[in-house]
DNA sequence: CTGTTAGCGCTTTCAC
DNA sequence: GTGAAAGCGCTAACAG
């Protein structure tokens, strides 16, 4: 395998020169570029990025710590940053975390070994204290990094993530529009910002109709469909029972749907669902479920652009703090409350 | 950033003995041993896995070129060799090429000078020239290949894939069985193996059951929902009309019944839907699809676990050529002709 | 069991 | 514009 050295021979120039022409970093006469180019190709070159990397410090590499790949919104997002990395010149590296925190410290201390130049956190525990360890030892080393999806707290870091709040308040007034009053919460755990946020925000568009929260309808657990199963059981086996669910994550939708299709209850006529996060359209043959949409690729796509902002040298720039509006798409899942089957 | 050398110092070694404790690597006296690690804890040391890499000329990194991440299949394959690789210590590059051949190239030229130990490759025209090259061009610098999902031909390479030509069969069987004799048959691009081994499949059935294979009813395209869309109404509209569909992948599927709810007819009641390719449960509240499912997970596992293993030194062992079966799961999407509206 | 020497392939620094 | 020298941090090869 031909290194830099022989092609410098082959040209008749200095190693360094043809580092030069490779990297097109500093001046080189057209002629001598030519003669370069020409050696490189004779002897099919392949630039060792390893070694470059080893000696620039720069491994033009990304890592993507999500949750869970299989999730088909972190998918989404996953493409949105392979695309902008790409067209960059650089890699990602994809880690799964399974919301579990040692497992994300273990690929924290991975990444750092390696000197990816950015890291794309979704914090395992968003609100806990490992999370922003995690961040912490990253900076420490120079890594840039971009929190995506959630918040953490007290540390000086890019954020990208969807609005929370907004969407959530966006599903639960829509439900309300329609005349629902007893809307149940199905939402994920405690640890997260998100989780913390979409009850925020549909506590907030309860106050603002002026209803009271009441606790008994608002269910935790973990963002699968599993926990969406149990939570609906939850909600359906107590008083006051709910004419509308609102669904915090896609997959707490799923489960809910199961559950109510073995209660024997029919979306929508029995029971509205509204649902954060959509699912890509190439999944499903019928839309159906009435959703916020977050806008993944682009959620993706921008915390590339901004890892690889800081990564070029935007060091002095102040912290960015992206938060992208979420889309209000009304289908069928939800109707009004009047027409339903239990009356209200 | 502390190095080797301080670590060294500190600990009143030489750096090579701190090297060895590190990698596990040679002798090391237990109290020898504890003296670096206090030291190498002290200082705070991380590895510098790019002078590794450099030096021992070994990334420990797998590259996974999939044509969309986007795919819930290729998702679930990508998690399947996220896994295994984690556990030994390696991490995955993702690439999409989109089918594109030219892609496909640039991918294989980066992961080349990224001097990747292996890479999982899903070929874009697995019986196109550039798919054999690429792969050529991957093991003349002696990085480990492992073909996935498709075959290519002519060349010495691991390969993992799912039973095309047996799901395929088993659905057309089952389609048989209930006593549909008009089948159409949606498939994929003529250029990779997957689209003829099923649509062998299926002509396989027809013939062991005494039926001609009807080229009319053989549609080409794209694996994408449009083309599904497409190609149903092609076959819609011409005699002889099927009263059953076999989808060669899931998004034809998608794409199917989105032009059967245009056309105003139902599934099964009108038309029985058979489709390669299962989706994940936790997309779906009511499994409805009649499918051949693949094991996503496991392939990608297993072409994970083929190139490890070769990494790890099994150069001599022959060739693998590893064909899972896939699983007819029947559901809903699929009836008895004789039941079905159109007076089968 | 531990150390010395040398060098991987490239780029930084400084000279011309 | 181009080059010479030095060295990034680590480990292979060989001593002892």
């Amino acid at each position: 395998m031909a290194t830099i050295r022989e092609v410098a021979k082959r040209a008749g120039v200095a190693p360094i020169t043809v580092s030069r022409v490779l990297n097109n970093s500093g001046y080189v006469q057209a002629a001598t570029r030519a003669r370069v180019e020409e050696a490189a190709a004779e002897l099919n070159y392949v630039p060792n990025m390893l070694a470059h990397s080893f000696r620039s410090n720069r491994t033009h590499t990304l890592a993507l710590v999500v949750t869970d790949i299989t999730n088909p919104f972190w998918t989404t997002v996953a493409r949105g940053v392979e695309d902008v990395a790409n067209g960059q010149n650089f890699n990602v590296i994809f880690c799964n975390t399974d919301e579990n925190p040692a497992k994300q410290g273990q690929y924290v201390d991975m990444l750092l070994r390696r000197r990816v130049d950015g890291v794309l956190l979704v914090p395992a525990d968003s609100l806990g204290e490992e999370s922003r360890q995690a961040v912490e030892a990253l900076q420490a080393q120079q890594v840039k990094v971009v929190v995506l999806d959630r918040r953490i707290d007290g540390v000086a870091v890019d954020s990208v993530r969807g609005d929370s709040v907004g969407g959530a308040r966006q599903l639960t007034e829509h439900l309300l529009a329609l005349g629902h009053r007893v809307i149940g919460c199905l939402s994920g755990p405690t640890n997260l910002s998100v989780t913390v946020e979409r009850v925020s925000g549909y506590s907030q568009a309860l106050q603002a109709a002026g209803l009271a929260v009441d606790e008994r309808l608002i269910r935790y657990g973990a963002f699968t469909a599993e926990s969406g199963h149990t939570q609906t059981r939850e909600l359906l086996g107590q008083a006051p029972r709910p004419s509308a669910l609102f669904a915090a994550n896609n997959f707490l939708a799923i489960g809910a749907m199961r559950a109510l299709r073995e209660a024997g209850l029919r979306t929508p006529d029995d029971m509205s669902l509204a649902v954060f996060d959509d699912l890509p359209a190439s999944y499903v043959a019928e839309p159906f479920l009435t959703v916020a949409a977050q806008p993944a690729y682009e959620l993706g796509a921008a915390a590339a652009a901004l890892a690889l902002r800081r990564i070029r040298g935007a060091e002095e720039q102040p912290i960015v703090e992206l938060v992208l509006p979420t889309q209000l798409i009304v289908r069928v899942s939800t109707r009004l409350a009047i027409t339903a089957k239990n009356g209200y």
